[in-house]
DNA sequence: TAATGCATGTAACTCGTTACATGATTCT
DNA sequence: AGAATCATGTAACGAGTTACATGCATTA
């Protein structure tokens, strides 16, 4: 079975929702997919006139009064056998996290003691933030979507992202105490 | 002052070290780096040959008996002010980091239960695994540079990732149960 | 009247990897 | 004899972003 990248097939699961167009599923991975994928118009738009291509899924052009027109995809057994598959396979290997703050930090002692601690201090605000973030999406889908079947699944994943950073943050807290 | 990217910063970081050369590069991001970043040839080379031209490092081609040549790099002034300018400077934003088992989970409802527990255990299992190689270096540090000027900032770095992973494997044994 | 939302799309660019080419020496 | 180490480099490709172009309807 041909290979496709990751943005692919996060397409491909996006269709299997109510979202038909490029603008819907941009709005979608905005909305929900938000702390762990993101993707531009630049990219949605040419895979999806690929998928249609491949057979992976057709298009229908729907008119609209007062709107510009809109293409709505749907996926074929072809693309949906191509989604079930990709499902399947386990992770081939982790990928290797860059992290801008740690190559800085790296670099220490090239740096006065202040500068790391400035640099390690805005980083854990910048975490903070984000954790207060995943709260409030969080609680939104609590909130809305309680009876939503894919509700349990967003959770895991702000779950996840919640976990992390909070590590991230008694990291930044840890190593303050110790430079 | 000119932008450049952060593989570029890394290398002119590196160079502030004993490594000069571009094979010697490579080997200390392998070495040192490779929890947090990750480089190859096909980016060292052109990186330094952009350093030279732009006037950030000197070169001197090195030959040796019984080996090839090689190329040291020298970072000039205005290399390190490049260097120390960027290190001063915070990150402007958190990148999103993408994570695929995150992707496949999130579209867990179109899979079975057993699925996505395998995803899970092989996901918590590969981390098990990265958890056990930070404690490796870890404890090669500590027992070979206690006494090397870098080894703290070095010993900082890995501890981030392994409180980080450390929370990623609670994340995959609380979803395990709740699924 | 200006901004925002809806909607699609492309071209240029950056970043990065992989695969390839070259070639001597040393170790197994 | 073959593999590994030392050493440099390029070409092709893939992934992805940004900026731009277009244009109508609604809201402030």
């Amino acid at each position: 079975m041909q290979k496709y990248n990751d943005s692919t097939y996060a397409i491909l699961g996006i269709l299997t929702t109510n979202c038909r167009s490029g603008y819907e599923i941009k709005q979608f991975i905005d909305n929900s997919l938000n702390h762990f994928w993101k993707i531009s118009y630049g990219q949605i738009y040419p895979t999806l006139k690929r998928l249609e291509e491949e057979g992976l899924a057709t298009v229908q052009t729907l008119v609209q009064e007062g709107k510009p027109e809109r293409k709505e995809y749907f996926l074929t057994e072809k693309g949906k056998d191509v989604l079930k598959n990709w499902l399947e396979q386990p992770l081939t290997q982790l990928p290797v996290e860059r992290n801008e703050v740690l190559l800085k930090l790296f670099f220490g002692r090239h740096q006065t003691k202040e500068q790391s601690l400035y640099l390690l201090a805005d980083y854990k605000q910048k975490l903070e933030k984000l954790y207060q973030t995943y709260e409030g999406i969080e609680e939104g889908i609590s909130r809305h979507n309680t009876n939503h079947q894919d509700a349990k699944y967003w959770l895991f994943t702000l779950d996840y992202g919640k976990r992390v950073t909070e590590a991230a943050i008694a990291w930044c807290e840890a190593t303050i105490k110790e430079l």
